[in-house]
DNA sequence: TTGTTTGCAAACTGTTTGCAATCAA
DNA sequence: TTGATTGCAAACAGTTTGCAAACAA
């Protein structure tokens, strides 16, 4: 988890100020569930606008410090950047988002590359299911307790 | 493609109306892009209005005659569905998306299931990147030309 | 001081909803 | 006839933008 510190100079290599809101909104992270919404967010930090907190994740963005998810329904939502590239696991029904690495992707994709003429720049790979906790749950309430999506 | 005899067929068995404007957008299915927004095919459509366009589209995501992707942006594209389940390669430059299939993947995930203590149920991938028209095209005006993403 | 950043409100985009009118069966 | 479906307009959610005021350097 990056600190006010870390953030300071992250900010001040990129030519960006350090500001308050800024500040605030790493401190807020610090405290932020798992994966998070920009309205999340925006009730973390109250008195800052909502178009700081927009500024501010598409800045935290670009510097790589937070990463966007694609959630299934098309709206984004945040989460401080892991170690390197991975993948969700999103839970359709608590919607806890867990990351994972899987190396034979990565190679998978490079010998794809090679066989269609495309040329590979990234690549998104979002599994959605259910966490085991909610299994679990399901299976003592039994399975019609289970929400539709 | 589907055509409006199947449609008719398919809407029946699963107890919907044959109507008009759902004919046309069949219709306007045969002669749409790759892949199209919902705005591309309310112009294909005129006189259709908005909300018809959302509800056919919602209907024909729920009969599988249409698969729904997730743009890099947050918003959706539309596409007639392939055969089985497949993934995309979406191209930054045209945005055209291309099918593609790896056997290897849904393995791969099968195995990766017994590893984490989550159900699968579901998987997106979509690989960015650049397709042969574009790379081609950027090589002959010179690298500068292309656009930032 | 000076250029950056903020907060606010307004604009925008894509999508959904309420409802009376229309239509398919 | 009657319930499903439509078109319209209004509502909505999430996000971006214009601009004057506030702020960091």
């Amino acid at each position: 988890m990056i600190d006010a510190e870390t953030l300071k100079r992250v900010l001040d290599r990129a030519g960006h100020r350090v500001t308050a809101p800024r500040l605030r909104v790493i401190e807020a992270l610090a405290g932020a569930a798992d994966h998070f919404s920009s309205e999340d967010l925006r009730l973390a930090v109250p008195g800052v606008g909502r178009a700081t907190i927009f500024r501010t994740l598409n800045l935290l963005l670009e510097l790589d410090i937070i990463c966007q998810i694609v959630i299934d329904d098309g709206t984004f939502a945040y989460r401080v950047s892991a170690e390197g590239h991975h993948h969700h696991l999103i839970c359709r029904d608590c919607a806890e988002v867990t990351d994972f690495h899987v190396e034979e992707l990565e190679d998978l994709l490079q010998r794809l590359q090679l066989q269609n003429t495309f040329q590979m720049e990234s690549h998104r790979l979002e599994v959605y299911g259910r966490c085991a906790r909610c299994v679990k749950k399901s299976r003592k309430q039994g399975p019609e307790a289970r929400p539709k999506r």
